[in-house]
RNA sequence: GCCGCUUUAGCUCAGCUGGUUAGAGCAUCAGUUUUGUAAACUGAGGGUCGUCGGUUCGAAUCCGACAAGCGGCUCCA
């Protein structure tokens, strides 16, 4: 049932394409379409532009698929032979290009016919075109592709679209698009004053100030702490390291173009650290390991750095320094099952305490493509089957196969999270390598005095905290929960009354003494004026500290609407609200609703 | 890196087709006010209009290069 309406509905998207291509071909002439498929909320199409279009053009573009959309009504489908489609698509020369494919594979060429547009096209439309809202459907920007997805070919013009059912559900989706600039984590970055970039540092180096700091480390000493509960050891290495690292490792040829490198006076060469695998392994080669001290688990939390092409840095997202809270298991095959669900348990509570929900996609080796990859077909497919028994464990068979999502060593079980809006993010991982260990050599001697293969395992419950945070302040919406609320409580004085300014400066101190972040506001402006001040810091908790409480040493706080509390506005002693707040931030209390 | 777009004060943005000392709100600072739960009043300071070059009698405005940002593509250990 469901499926049928997802039929239905990438019908009217991929039928949707079809018409802005003939849509384009007559506004532009000269335009040749090439693909244009049903995706994820809409459609797109793939053009040679004669001239560049822009956004602006896209009304226009619109207004003229709604013109040629009365004319059509059917979808008429035909076989052609290959000499039939060759004149057909003479002028197209992407067109022509799938032809011969289709005829090199012996498939058949079917070309679609509505109104005046013909296309070679596999099909997929609905059977009638009225059947298509021209109100359910929005163009919604143009981008550059390549032919073929390869930045060798063509550069061409995509167009993409939006389209649903009907146009309440287009008005839906872009309440949610709009949803989402509100929560962009770009903008609430500097709203809330939580990081910045400068020219003069330079793109994808982020720069965090003491607020941004603040959820760094409160996030990170959250991963941490459960770690310690698993025996992991905190481990520190330096951030530059020789070229040697990482041709043993296997990094030097598959990314020597994303390395920062650098050469010494003396001529020798180094590299930023872009991973911290190869330091741990020699931490632990550092002499050798019997059976009985496995696994040994590493971690530590520290700043990676790799040249990104300038296009793909954004926000905190995809940065040049970001910061993994690394981790690396070193044991025997036998036992990473155990050590890797230990990990899918920290990943667990984790996310959970967030609200986030987690999807799980299996990440495995192509086999069509080895030559991307480090060792040879069956070590792959022994570690994938350790791993997917695992996964069938946890979440029996509804995962998503991820083919050719490996990384080169070996394949890795990786964690989307679902934000507050529904979109989403890749964030946590599980890998299993067997290659590292033999370019590294790591062994322990064995029950019988032998020298024994180990494995390694990675694992990142954030991945990197960059780009944690860059999805954890878009599902939050910066509302932070108390623990993590870079100010928790705000004090602020009714006027600058002397004694009330040094009681508000005693609370403030009271409060610090028990762990808390807590500000004084004792600026010369209206008590509404800086209550709503506080109010767009997203700060919890704000007391305004008057007469009545000096007198009384009792107040009433003001909580953040979006915190659920039951007492919120009786008066409680001083003593007892700092408590109760000192209580929800050790506990991480998170009360948020999102 | 590639395609397209954008860049004016700390922030958000005006500035029409090139024409005297570039504007507003917020923020900042100063003075007045001394305030009871989302914006007190008055005034002041702040910009070589991203950078460099070109066209022009004249450039924030037109052209080019570079830089940064945005939307995608490609990539992602």
């Amino acid at each position: 049932m469901a499926n049928e309406q997802n039929d239905q509905l990438s019908a009217i998207r991929h039928s949707l394409a079809h018409l802005m291509a003939a849509a384009v071909i007559e506004l532009y002439p000269g335009a040749k379409n090439t693909i244009g498929p049903a995706i994820e909320n809409g459609f797109y199409t793939d053009f040679e532009m004669p001239e560049p279009i822009s956004e602006e053009d896209l009304p226009k573009i619109e207004q003229k698929m709604r013109d040629i959309l009365k004319t059509w009504s059917k979808f008429e489908r035909r076989e052609a032979t290959v000499e039939e489609g060759r004149e057909v698509f003479a002028w197209n020369p992407y067109k022509l290009e799938m032809l011969e494919e289709l005829a090199k594979n012996g498939e058949a060429i079917t070309i679609y016919t509505s109104g005046e547009f013909v296309d070679l096209c596999r099909g997929g439309h609905v059977d009638d075109a009225h059947s298509i809202n021209p109100k359910s459907f929005k163009l919604t920007k143009v981008s550059g592709a390549y032919w073929r997805a390869d930045q060798t070919k063509q550069q061409l013009q995509r167009i993409y679209g939006v389209a649903f059912e009907t146009p309440d559900k287009l008005k839906e989706y872009l309440a949610m698009m709009e949803e989402a600039k509100v929560r962009d984590h770009r903008k609430l970055g500097q709203e809330l004053d939580l990081f910045v970039f400068s020219d003069l540092i330079g793109p994808g180096l982020p720069l965090y100030t003491p607020r941004g700091t603040v959820l760094r480390r409160q996030l990170d000493n959250f991963v941490q702490e459960m770690r310690d509960e698993y025996d992991y050891q905190e481990v520190n290495i330096p951030h530059i390291t020789k070229k040697d690292a990482y041709i043993a490792s296997g990094h030097w040829k598959k990314f020597a173009d994303e390395l920062f490198r650098i050469t010494t006076r003396e001529g020798h060469e180094f590299a930023m650290k872009p991973m911290n695998c190869p330091h741990h392994t020699q931490i632990y080669a550092a002499r050798s390991r019997s059976y009985k001290e496995l696994p040994i688990r590493y971690r530590e939390t520290t700043t990676c750095y790799r040249d990104e092409q300038s296009g793909e840095l954004s926000g905190l997202s995809r940065v040049r320094a970001f910061t993994q809270d690394d981790a690396h298991v070193f044991c025997r095959i036998s036992q990473v099952e155990e050590e890797a669900l230990k990990i899918w348990d920290i990943i667990d509570r984790f996310y959970g305490a967030f609200g986030f929900e987690l999807k799980v996609r299996f990440s495995t080796h192509d086999p069509a493509n080895m030559e991307s990859y480090s060792g040879g077909a069956d070590k792959w497919e022994s570690a994938e089957g350790q791993l997917l028994n695992i996964i069938k464990q946890k979440v029996g068979d509804s995962y998503i196969d991820g083919v050719g999502e490996a990384a080169f060593y070996g394949p890795k079980i990786d964690f989307m999270a679902k934000d507050a809006i529904g979109r989403e993010h890749q964030v946590a991982t599980i890998q299993l390598d067997f290659n590292q260990p033999e370019g590294f050599d790591l062994t322990c001697v064995n029950e019988t005095g032998d020298r024994e293969r180990i494995l390694m395992i990675h694992a990142a419950v954030m991945g990197s905290i960059d780009r944690f945070l860059s999805v954890y302040i878009e599902h939050s919406a910066g509302k932070f929960p108390i623990w993590l609320a870079p100010e928790q409580v705000r004090i602020i004085t009714l006027n600058q009354d002397e004694a009330i300014v040094k009681f508000a400066s005693d609370v403030a101190a009271q409060a610090k003494k028990l762990g808390l972040r807590a500000t004084v506001d004792d600026d010369n402006e209206s008590v509404g004026k800086k209550i709503r001040n506080a109010e767009i810091m997203k700060v919890p908790y704000t007391v305004v500290i008057g007469q009545k409480e000096v007198e009384s040493g009792e107040l009433t706080p003001r909580v953040r609407k979006d915190i659920e509390v039951s007492a919120e506005h009786e008066p409680h002693t001083i003593d007892e609200f700092l408590k109760t707040v000192a209580h929800e931030t050790k506990s991480r209390i998170n009360k948020t609703s999102l």
